[in-house]
DNA sequence: TTGTAAGCGTTATCAC
DNA sequence: GTGATAACGCTTACAA
């Protein structure tokens, strides 16, 4: 064992003051580089910062300028689902890289419990952050309320479920889902299902709904399953459930990558060929889709740019500037590979 | 377009006090509930914050506590791996975890580039956080430099390159290497190669000597190929040239689950069944592991407890208490299921 | 060009 | 129980 020594006593201005015999004010200036500081004293001041070890005391900062130049990136997805979500790393990645050039810092709060909730809600009204991008917002979210009650500026990746007045970046799920739905009947296939997922968000009942308007007509209510969650096993077990209801199914729109590659699974050990047999497409262009094999034809979503898009609104709002009303949707172009 | 309102003055401290007509030590004192606080004044004080929308100010109250309640979480990674890499989700649940138990915040500072390295830097150094748990640490790196230098209360996940004596949790990727090598001996396979990864940080030239370890005599360097990262892609490579090295292999223990799976790719291109032709074995029991087919033989990597581990190292240090010198090293059980 | 001093919103130490 | 008041470390007029 051994005892780790106390935290030495940081270095304030005055003790560079002190040392470089100039005052407060002149040490602050060099700091922050600001003009009218004559070279000597820089010098001298410089000298004195490392010699002293001086770094500044971010708290004491924020404290009298009113703000930390920070952006919080909140993630609220339960568990599992973050361990997953093929999207979440590029929305992070989007918005710390815009984040980063405008030089603020992006800070990153999971919410994983109810205590979590509480304590992120703190976070954020003590001013840690000066805006936020929250990803997945939740109904009647503690959070949300807070953003509002503290008109901190904000941008939610998704539709938020209710404050609609907030500014979001998306996509158009329901467009794109019936877009690669028609493209996948255009392909032949006579029976056509879905596995449904998530359908307690926005996105997952978005995307059945612009499946039943792709198939009109000839959509089937029997040929959808439902199931919790965006992921492999639901959709192996989603994909079953299909099978069992119409052996002859022969082409599926799973609600995700994930959802398709586990519906993938069930289809081989069903026997299935894909895409002989039956054609799938997927949706979200996540590394799933590379994964498979055959490799998923599926709708590209943008998820660095929606990080990013939703970064430079926030930035945005913190220059003061004015918002254009309403949500921005992002482009999802439609990648066709060999599952359908 | 629309106009968003200015930010209103938030209320503080004072505001509350006069609307309550006390003094402002009575309501920080109702704020923190503390005791000697009659209950009138409790009352009228709860009132007030209500009324005027109070929120603690951190800035302020950091300021003068000198802490922040917050634990920094510091991912390293290059773009691309870091929308891969299976543990980070992990390691960030189980930081998490303890240190919202703890009440501590977890942010995540995501570092993708130069500025980001310089900007994180500083807010480390600026005392917006207590402590921090690094994951994948640069040689050389200045956010090693600067925690070292400020004393900030750490604990690294992996080996950290330099600075020895800073705590860490880990695993003892060489023996685990050698276990499930040895493992993969005994299934009878004559020829065993490996697609060694990711050779410039410990863990991967750790697994490479456990593989070593692991085969003595038997170990042919012809039999070892080198790529640099632990991705599908590298994997897949890794295969394809060791099979051209040696069309009668039958054996493989690939640097990582993501590179098991490419090796699978490979082998299955090259018409090579697993595990009839070929045992393959991988590293890390991600979910890779189980979206293979078939699925993986692999060394199981506690991601959740390692993030707790770290975490808890980072708390004890704040609560004074003494450190056992040396890193922590979790266990890391082989699970075996198809792929060999 | 530099120094002085008044805050920024808390907590904490005293008296009362 | 409660109210002054002095920090905490910094920025920023305003004076010099």
């Amino acid at each position: 064992m051994v005892t780790i020594p106390a935290r030495r006593k940081r270095a304030t201005i005055h003790d560079v003051a002190v040392e470089a015999g100039v005052s407060r004010g002149t040490v602050s200036r060099v700091v922050n580089d600001e003009p009218y500081v004559s070279s000597s004293a820089r010098i001298a001041i410089e000298a004195a910062i490392e010699k002293v070890g001086y770094v500044p005391n971010n708290a004491a900062r924020s404290l009298v300028m009113q703000r930390s130049e920070a952006v919080g990136f909140i993630v609220h997805e339960p568990h599992s689902l973050f361990l997953d979500d093929p999207n979440i790393g590029g929305i992070l990645l989007g918005a710390n890289t815009v984040l980063s050039r405008a030089d603020y810092q992006m800070v990153s709060l999971v919410i994983d419990s109810q205590r979590d909730t509480d304590r992120v809600a703190r976070y954020l009204s003590g001013g840690f952050v000066d805006g936020v991008v929250i990803v997945s917002a939740r109904h009647e979210d503690p959070i949300t309320k807070v953003i509002g009650k503290l008109r901190l500026p904000a941008a939610f990746v998704g539709h938020p479920p209710d404050l609609q007045e907030l500014p979001f970046v998306g996509i158009d799920n329901r467009a794109s889902a019936r877009a690669i739905t028609e493209r996948l009947m255009q392909t032949g296939r006579r029976r056509i299902g879905m596995v449904a997922a998530a359908l307690d968000r926005d996105s997952g009942a978005d995307r059945l709904a612009g499946f039943t308007d792709a198939l009109g007509d000839r959509f089937d209510p029997a040929l959808v399953t439902r199931v919790p969650l965006y992921t492999f096993n639901d959709g192996a077990m989603g994909m079953r459930e299909l099978l069992q209801r119409d052996p002859l199914i022969d082409g599926v729109f799973a609600a995700s990558d994930a959802v398709a590659a586990g519906a993938l699974e069930a289809l081989r050990d069903a026997g299935r060929s894909v895409p002989g047999d039956v054609g799938i497409v997927g949706f979200d262009d996540s590394s799933w889709a590379l994964r498979t094999q055959p490799h998923l034809s599926t709708v590209h979503q943008p998820a660095f740019g929606l990080g990013a898009a939703a970064a430079e609104c926030v930035l945005s709002q913190l220059r003061g500037e004015e918002q254009p009303t309403g949500g921005i949707l992002l482009e999802t172009p439609i990648v066709w590979r060999d599952s359908a």
